[in-house]
DNA sequence: ATTTATGCTGACCATTTGGTCAAGTTTCTT
DNA sequence: AAGAAACTTGACCAAATGGTCAGCATAAAT
């Protein structure tokens, strides 16, 4: 026992060092797979962006797929989260602000991991497949069955809750995903705080109204008068 | 004169099947472009999809980005075109319809373009900044200018403009982009008509409602009622 | 101090990449 | 019929690609 000490997650000095090695290369690959795609970036690219020779990626990763469906399994948590306020008991329009508030921040904040997610599903989400037909359609059943909840109790108008789920996951992601034509059709270098701002509101708007609601004061665009001014 | 005759646009036998050439060379292209992106694609590959020689491939176009760039450009008259119902004599309501309709049967009709050019987005389009920054700007801008008036007039909700075009093309050309993670949410093994029409009456519904519109009759879905039965 | 397990890396390899070219074939003009 | 122009393509090339591996360094355990 004593020996045999190499728990898979004790904190050794070992394994802290053995994994912020790896956090390093993993933060290297989702700049490089980002703007570049799976194909467009190469080994050599990747070693480089972490800064380190070609074949310590290797030694950790073992072959670019492996390194590439790595990345992809920490974003799918990311994915997931940000649903908890829709519950029965939430009031529909506070739970899908949130919502959609929530998303609009992973755009601003994440960018690169929403464009590594959009090239993935581009190239047919080989690698998502699983997760798409498992937990993902799990969590937008339960979901969707809330949001029927409100609609029978006549707290929301009639909407389609899978297509609304869609809907809300392109508005807010094309912040992150079509960056570089917002920002020419805006005039902008890039997108900013003011730009969010907008943005949010606007999605707000169109997903509360649209489904027949209003943030509490009947007020849809609450912090929009007062970034403006 | 009567030797030089070979005017570029002159349909002699030579220059129609030259340009059938191209067309069946950008045809097979824009198929293993947008399942592969730009980097995944190789000259083998697309001259495989073609049923042509490699050099072939070179002989007319020169260049991997210039076959590349030659399909964006072909792709660009689409994207401007279908606003024209947005005037500001239109009924805003019918208009922006017209508007979601004309870019959702775009999604279902041509998915690979819009994969094509999504492709280009998230690589940071460097093909297209200049028609970004150019002809679609100015095109944005003018039609940004008939919905404020439409919203100075009272004749719809005060929003932002140019988000609500992002908007509009983010929900639609979801259905294109991403139709892998819809079609596994919604269970289904391609994305039909059913799912385009539940898809249209969503993305109305959040787009009128969410703009204070409705369209004549006060019926919101107007067409899906009658597709579902 | 010595062994052992782990981490690191330069040099190397087979394959694939985009692109070229010379030698052909076909089609048009005269 | 003859020549010119346009088209076609197999064979080839230098460069880049993902991946391997033997040998070295470092730290842990004995």
């Amino acid at each position: 026992m004593s020996s045999s000490e190499a728990e898979s997650d004790a904190t050794g000095p070992r394994a802290r060092q053995r994994a912020a090695r790896r956090r390093q290369i993993l933060e290297a690959a989702e700049r490089v797979f980002a703007e570049t795609g799976f194909e467009g970036a190469s080994m050599a690219a990747l070693a480089a962006a972490a800064g380190l020779p070609k074949a310590n990626l290797h030694y950790y990763f073992g072959t670019k797929e492996a390194l590439y469906a790595a990345l992809l399994n920490d974003l799918l948590d990311l994915w997931l989260s940000a649903t908890d306020r829709i519950r029965p008991e939430s009031d529909p329009a506070e739970a899908l602000a949130a919502y959609v508030r929530a998303k609009m921040a992973w755009s601003r904040e994440r960018p690169r991991a929403s464009k590594l997610f959009a090239n993935e599903v581009l190239r047919g989400a080989p690698h998502l497949a699983p997760h798409f037909a498992g937990p993902l359609r799990a969590l937008v059943e339960e979901k969707s069955r809330v949001i029927e909840g409100w609609i029978a109790a006549g707290r929301m108008a009639p909407t389609e809750p899978r297509h609304l789920f869609f809907a809300i996951w392109a508005m807010t992601q094309t912040y992150a995903d079509f960056a570089p034509q917002i920002e020419a059709v805006l005039d902008v270098p890039s997108l900013g705080p003011r730009e969010f701002a907008d943005g949010t509101a606007t999605v707000l708007q169109l997903v509360l109204r649209g489904c027949g609601l209003s943030l509490a004061g009947g007020r849809v665009q609450p912090a929009l008068e007062a970034i403006r001014n």
